[in-house]
DNA sequence: CTGAAAGCGCTTACAG
DNA sequence: CTGAAAGCGCTTACAG
């Protein structure tokens, strides 16, 4: 056998016509079971394999779902991502995946290709910047499309959003610093002007304005560098902050290293907060207090909420919020 | 419009016939500029998209890739997996993904999967253990397969065979160990019977025959937990160790933590190096020695070669190995 | 340089 | 419950 076989290869080896090979396929129940399983037995001695790419010419989907994440390097993204994926195996989907690299231009061009490939729906964690043209082809494709994560098209209607519940997150990490004793919380680090940032720090501004606090604004790249850099001029230059509120785990990390080389003890001096409890949270020295976003259980609810609109047709809500939690370890503790 | 334009509608409205649209498309070089730039403009005003699954069905690819990794929630994989896709997006192909967390039986599942998604080519850091369903059905469908970073299939004629030359690594690890003025250096994590847990301990225990010192081995799961759980054994049960080799970054930085509990001081009393050097070893404290494995440049690579054996039929060697280097940091120096 | 025809491997009504 | 026929949107020779 040179080529691949074909329905009609498996149709006359088990001697019936290929109509009847594509209902077994497709777990049609009209078709007896001794049928059934001489189909079966002729697909397996033929070597047979499903050709999606012929289904899909003429239904609609070829089980694909198209996943556009901004920051794949990001651990708190590629733990979303991987969870994701693996969901989607579960229920029978395939993922075709890639990372943006915070890059407008890049996204337009594979959320183009993904599309072509006929992905079913598309989960994206959209790039900031000039992101009209991916949504807009992502709007003429016509398919489910969920912004997640991060929201940059306002047409919530057509491109539902779901993320944790940062402005709630803000507000119990702050609000466990105060508990802890802190005097003066700074909030570090996250791009100014991002909905992102604006909602992570919502929730402390809020909070330290009903304890009757001024707040403390040092925004940057969320990144370990700024966190480490951030770490030191903390120290020269608002000697009376003794805690950090900070944008993501990356940069609560950064300051944890920072404090280090400096010599400056972290937990009882001075007390860290990060947010997104990415794996190393709990793995490095100290351990991380950090806000839970539950990023697997995420994922899975969006994959849950995706195939419901897909195969079920039931749109999500404009928008959704997943609760958050606090996980405290050492570094915000006496 | 209701459906999506095909190329029929695209050669109404230029005014040519279907085929001479399918040639613009591919960018044959038989057709006139001005007839070329009809098309085009066709196509735009229509709102065509390309249906890969149709022309899939025609000619062979579809300009898909799938990568099946054993662990995508490890930092080294996901650094892999990122620089890979990225690559061949810049190539014009799209990546489909797929963790099997060292499960075989998912493994066969998602690479039949992506059998039938038509993917061109398979790129896999396979999982262990019963790994025959898969590769058979790689073997199968027929197209190039290329095992990197870990072998677990003979086979490497169909199935070549590309990682850093980790024997080499643990060679320039020892030996810088030594140098610093260790006495007794302990290997570290990797489950034994591996074949990168025996080709990285290879080039430790020969470096340490030579300079005529005794190993001391102490296998185990490449994790943090597994490293953390060791830096208390060390100090309780081997006194004398002052240096640690370790399978992979992991283990490297669950060893920093446990010392860091134990109020060992690292670096001049007790040296630690790590392997493969993954982001996050620069950015621990104490900093990470570790061996470079350059993951992004070796994803590079293999996409080079995998798409030269796509497109040009040039055939990888069965076996290859790419260069490896030390990054030396605080974590080994006096 | 361009057009008409056949066919890739499926699914989908529609008969029987 | 099963079969014969049409067609999904392309590409591929083959004519002109």
């Amino acid at each position: 056998m040179d080529r691949r076989p074909t329905i009609i290869d498996v149709a006359e080896r088990a001697g019936v016509s290929k109509s009847t090979v594509s209902l077994v396929l497709r777990n049609a129940p009209s078709v007896r079971e001794e049928t059934r399983a001489q189909v079966r037995r002729a697909m397996a001695e033929t070597g047979y394999v499903y050709n999606r790419a012929a289904a899909q010419m003429r239904s609609s989907g070829a089980g694909l779902i198209g996943l556009v994440i901004n920051d794949l390097r990001n651990p708190f993204f590629t733990e979303f991502a991987a969870s994701l994926q693996m969901a989607l195996s579960a229920r029978g989907y395939a993922t075709v995946v890639a990372n943006t690299d915070e890059d407008a231009c890049l996204q337009e061009q594979v959320v183009g290709a993904m599309i072509e490939h006929g992905v079913s729906g598309l989960i994206i964690s959209p790039a900031y910047g000039a992101v009209k043209g991916a949504f807009d082809a992502m709007e003429r494709a016509g398919i489910p499309v969920m912004q997640v994560l991060r929201q940059v098209d306002a047409r919530t209607g057509r491109f539902p959003f779901t993320a944790p519940d940062y402005p709630e997150g803000g507000r119990i990490a702050t609000r466990h610093l105060l508990e802890q004793g802190a005097g003066r919380i700074a909030f570090v680090g996250g791009l100014a002007g991002r909905d992102v940032t604006g909602e992570r720090m919502a929730g402390y501004i809020e909070t330290l304005k009903t304890a009757g606090k001024e707040p403390l604004v040092l925004t940057g790249k969320p990144s370990r560098a700024f966190g480490r850099e951030v770490a030191a001029r903390l120290a020269a230059e608002h000697p009376d902050c003794d805690a950090a509120l900070c944008f993501n785990d990356l940069v609560a990390l950064g300051i944890l290293v920072g404090c280090h080389e400096a010599g400056r003890s972290v937990g009882a001096d001075f007390r860290v907060v990060g947010f997104d409890d990415i794996e190393e949270a709990a793995h490095f020295w100290p351990p991380l207090t950090s806000v839970r976003c539950d990023v697997a259980g995420f994922g899975q609810g969006v994959v849950r909420t995706m195939l419901a609109w897909l195969e079920e047709g039931v749109a999500p809500p404009k928008v959704r919020r997943t609760p958050v939690g606090l996980v405290v370890r050492a570094s915000s503790r006496a």
